[in-house]
RNA sequence: AGAUCCGUAGCUCAGCCUGGUUAGAGCACUACACUGAUAAUGUAGGGGUCAGCAGUUCAAAUCUGCUCGGGUCUACCA
């Protein structure tokens, strides 16, 4: 453009880069480094201290006007000289102006320096303008030779020298001493390390071997989208966009150990063969020894020439196959390129390579295709024809390059296929502050300590019930302490309990299984429960969600089986004779308890093995010796019957409402109460209430509950709107109207049921609204104790009469007895003589209800008396009454 | 820097996809109760600006955008 600029201010953080061929890209340049108080300032005085240079504009112009233009070098020396450049890049133009998008003016100058042999966008944008690329570090790190006073030293301390002086200090000292620096400073950034050793890594050009995947990028998109990602984002968005954006694979790696790329190639690099089997190599080294090359000790005319070439090939590893000299075409001799395979290469083959090629040569299944090659391996009964693409894999996010992507572009470019069906990516284990666990920082929780203390269930358990595997798990032991007595303890004190009465019983499932119809309602219910629990576990599962499914499982171990079948049941199973009630609840637990083993074990192999196999030990219902020959649960929807389900949620929620109306005013469910109140809202409700109020009463200790119907005026109703139902409708309107039914009389609630619709003001525009448009729940019962959740409120009748006082004290006086039996050791069955000296009170009390007494606590005599000899004193509601408890016989 | 996930009670997590008016559970804590499953259990209580800001909407933990904080990955460790 004609002109001349003076200088042009350039950012960089490594300084050692500047040395080779210093060039620039710009996008725009900006005045930043300039304060406002400097403009059209004195030129001849600069201020150091306030840093206020003078300046002045004199044109604006964008970056790109720039474009081409050339500079000085900014640290020219021999080996960075233009011939030197020419020489190793013919035609190359360094010492210009380029331009493109990855430089902003966000930071710096809008200009930055640019060194193409140090990062892949520098090495982009010093290609497209042909700048030609110098490496001025060699492969130990160091300066090479011709870079003057730098020549010869570590660009970074590689070697941990104490005297290590930086180097990049050194070069910005001599530009600002050559006044080419306008403001030095340290900053802090971002620099790659080197994971193991943590030192600071180079970026360096080499040349290198690569597979051009991005030739198949739209197929490997396209076939990644039938792949069912867990999580769906992973798949979507990190492995989505990775394959988006993908380069080729470069295969090369310049280390010792891995597979050697088998390519040898002659020494100008215009022949090279690419080996494909041991047999074609073989093949090779016998036309190379032929033609005159020696591969170790294998000579053209040596009469043991094949056990040579054999021995050769029998170890392909390094160094041993960089012997083997092949023959090219036109006669020269081959040398095996240096590079190894990326062992991710590895990887990605495991599931072809783990079966080896078919022999092709027989051409006895066509083309190679996944169908052909596994058909092959099929008809040699190696694998299943439908061993691929597999199932699913798992392994960590961090794999999501790695294994994730090998797996896929191997199998894409072999046969046009996925590797895997779904893909389960693990999120990682972190410390429980949510830190990598590291080796280095100590924070590491050791997995074998862990098992050997909590043991390998309870930490399989922790694991997948308390995030989705995809989740980072912040682990805490405390979490498997918890699991250990909050699920384990539970199902086992579960099967404790059932082994103990099992075992008084004799039971061991020898009667025929009684029929579902004639089990009783609650068993009925468990087994509902029960078999829509193998639904949702067994869709969890398919689903390839465990955590769902170990959370259901959980839960229906401490909120059904335990805490509601077994605390309602306990009766059942030490009561009374061993009647088809009783055979039906052991049957029922049973049946709980081993479908439970069977659902659990696939995260917990151990527990679940030796609870099954101690289930079976007395049964023999399997002959499987293993939990894991068994097959999964089936869910059997015969069994299912979700109106029972339902009501027994409505025993659970009634009974729990009652006993926190006891709890509120201070009566002990010990003490039995007359009545409870439940205002139903429709038949179905009533129906459904009076189908378990045996559970209820037996739970609650009451005597009878009524039910109040939704037309009795006593009680009291509140209205809400159904906010789904009128939202659409109503739309601006909806705030009013909820305003308007807040405010609405008993009177006006009891219109719109009877209606079904009622006429409304809103805003001045008239509305009708639907009952079905709202929701009316029983607020109050006046007069009651009441207690609510959802639609569901119940009342307690709090009065105790004389008669429930006394069944209170025989209840009281029950429970006393069963203490001291147990304290005294007795066994569960043995039968009793009891004497009491007691009030006067009491003794009518506990006289009345002697028969109810006798049969609690398996009495065979009840007698009042007032001469004693050996004597407990126990009190019943603050009076206290002396008993004689002797063991029958 | 980019991509992505996460952020809800002291702790671990549901709810979010598909917006609906008192945001739930377990643990921990406190109190009370229960006691032939007892190293168990029940009931109640305290504890939340749903990370923040803005927007969309009659209505936002839920949808959108931005910001902040944390994790992970970004091409020669496996």
């Amino acid at each position: 453009m004609g002109a001349s600029i003076e200088y042009a201010l350039v950012q960089t953080v490594n300084p050692y880069t500047q040395v080779p061929v210093n060039v620039v890209v710009a996008t725009s340049l900006i005045g930043k480094y300039f304060k406002p108080e400097g403009e059209n300032g004195d030129f001849t005085v600069i201020d150091e201290k306030t840093k206020v240079f003078p300046w002045r504009i004199i044109t604006r112009f964008s970056g790109s006007q720039l474009e081409e233009a050339e500079y000085e070098q900014l640290l020219p020396f021999e080996a960075n000289s233009p011939a030197v450049i020419e020489s190793i890049t013919p035609g190359a133009k360094p010492f210009r102006v380029l331009l493109d998008s990855f430089v902003t003016t966000e930071d710096g100058t809008g200009i930055v320096h640019t060194a193409p042999a140090f990062g892949a966008d520098d090495y982009k944008v010093g290609k497209k303008y042909g700048i030609g690329i110098l490496t001025l570090v060699d492969r130990e790190g160091k300066f090479v030779e011709g870079v003057g006073e730098f020549s010869g030293r570590y660009v970074k301390d590689y070697k941990s020298q104490e005297s290590y002086v930086d180097v990049n200090v050194d070069i910005a000292v001599k530009l600002k001493k050559e006044n080419r620096a306008f403001r030095v400073e340290k900053y802090q950034h971002n620099y790659p390390h080197c994971w193991r050793t943590d030192k600071p890594i180079l970026y360096y050009p080499l040349d290198a071997w690569f597979i051009s995947t991005t030739a198949i990028r739209d197929k490997m998109v396209a076939l990644n989208k039938t792949i069912n990602w867990k999580p769906k984002s992973t798949g979507e968005g990190r492995f989505g966009n990775w394959l988006e954006n993908m380069v080729d694979w470069n295969l090369s790696r310049s280390r010792y150990w891995g597979t050697p790329l088998p390519i040898w190639r002659t020494e100008d690099g215009t022949e090279q063969i690419c080996i494909g089997t041991i047999a074609q190599l073989r093949e090779e080294l016998h036309k190379s020894v032929e033609a005159g090359f020696v591969s170790r000790d294998c000579k053209k005319g040596q009469a043991d020439l094949p056990q040579k070439i054999e021995k050769l090939l029998s170890d392909l590893h390094k160094p041993f196959v960089d012997e083997i000299i092949l023959v090219s075409p036109s006669g020269k001799p081959m040398h095996r390129v240096p590079d190894l395979i990326d062992v991710w290469f590895d990887s990605g083959a495991m599931p072809y390579a783990q079966w080896g090629l078919p022999d092709t040569s027989s051409n006895q299944f066509g083309p190679l295709s996944s169908e052909n090659f596994f058909q092959y391996h099929a008809l040699n009964g190696k694998v299943s024809a439908q061993a691929f693409p597999a199932s699913f894999i798992a392994e960590g996010v961090d794999q999501t390059r790695g294994w994730f992507y090998t797996l896929h572009a191997i199998a894409s470019l072999l046969f046009d296929s996925v590797a895997y069906q779904t893909v389960v990516s693990n999120g990682l284990v972190l410390d429980k502050n949510g830190n990598k666990m590291s080796k280095r920082l100590g924070n590491v929780v050791d997995p074998f300590q862990t098992i050997e203390s909590f043991g390998a269930d309870a930490t399989r358990w922790y694991l997948i019930t308390n995030a989705s595997p995809w989740d980072n798990l912040k682990f805490d032991l405390e979490g498997i302490k918890e699991v250990q007595r909050k699920f384990f303890g539970t199902l086992y004190n579960t099967y404790q309990f059932f082994a103990l009465y099992a075992n008084v019983d004799g039971f061991s499932y020898k009667e025929t299984s009684i029929v579902l119809a004639q089990r009783p309602e609650i068993d009925r219910w468990i087994l509902s429960s029960l078999h829509t629990l193998i639904q949702k576990v067994t869709a969890a599962m398919d689903d390839y969600e465990p955590t769902q499914a170990g959370r259901l499982i959980e839960d229906f171990v401490d909120q059904q089986l335990s805490n509601w079948y077994v605390r309602l049941c306990r009766r059942r199973f030490w009561k009374g004779e061993y009647s088809a009630d009783k055979i039906s609840a052991y049957q029922t637990l049973y049946e709980c308890l081993e479908t439970i083993v069977r659902l659990m074990a696939p995260i917990s192999p151990f527990f679940s093995d030796a609870l099954f196999l101690q289930l079976n030990a007395v049964t023999g219902r399997y002959t499987a010796e293993s939990v894991h020959h068994v097959n999964y649960p089936v869910a059997d929807s015969s069994f299912i019957d979700q109106a029972l389900e339902e009501r027994m949620q409505l025993a659970q929620d009634a009974s729990s409402l009652v006993l926190s109306l006891r709890k509120k005013v201070n009566i002990k469910v010990r003490q039995p109460l007359q009545r409870v109140l439940i205002p139903v809202l429709d038949p179905v409700m009533q129906t459904q209430l009076q189908r378990i109020e045996d559970l209820i009463k037996a739970e609650v200790n009451v005597k009878s509950i009524e039910y109040l119907s939704a037309d009795n005026t006593f009680i009291k109703k509140k209205i809400k709107p159904n906010f789904i139902a009128l939202g659409k409708k109503l739309g601006a309107k909806m705030k009013a109207v909820s305003t308007l039914l807040s405010g609405f009389s008993q009177d006006q609630i009891a219109m719109l049921e009877k209606e079904g619709q009622i006429n409304l003001q809103v805003e001045g525009e008239a509305l009708v609204l639907q009952l079905a448009e709202t929701e009316i729940s029983s607020e109050d019962i006046p007069g009651w104790t009441v207690a609510g959740k959802g639609k569901l409120t119940v009342a307690l009748d709090i009065t105790v009469t004389p008669e429930l006082e006394a069944e209170g004290h025989a209840r009281e006086f029950v429970n006393r007895i069963q203490k001291i039996r147990k304290d005294a050791g007795f066994e569960l069955t043995d039968r009793v003589l009891v004497k009491v000296q007691a009030p006067a009170g009491l003794t009518n009390s506990l006289a009345s209800f002697k028969t109810y007494i006798c049969d609690e606590i398996l009495a065979d005599s009840l007698e009042f008396s007032n001469e004693m000899a050996a004597i407990t004193t126990i009190e019943i509601n603050e009076e206290t009454i002396q008993v004689q408890v002797t063991k029958k016989g």
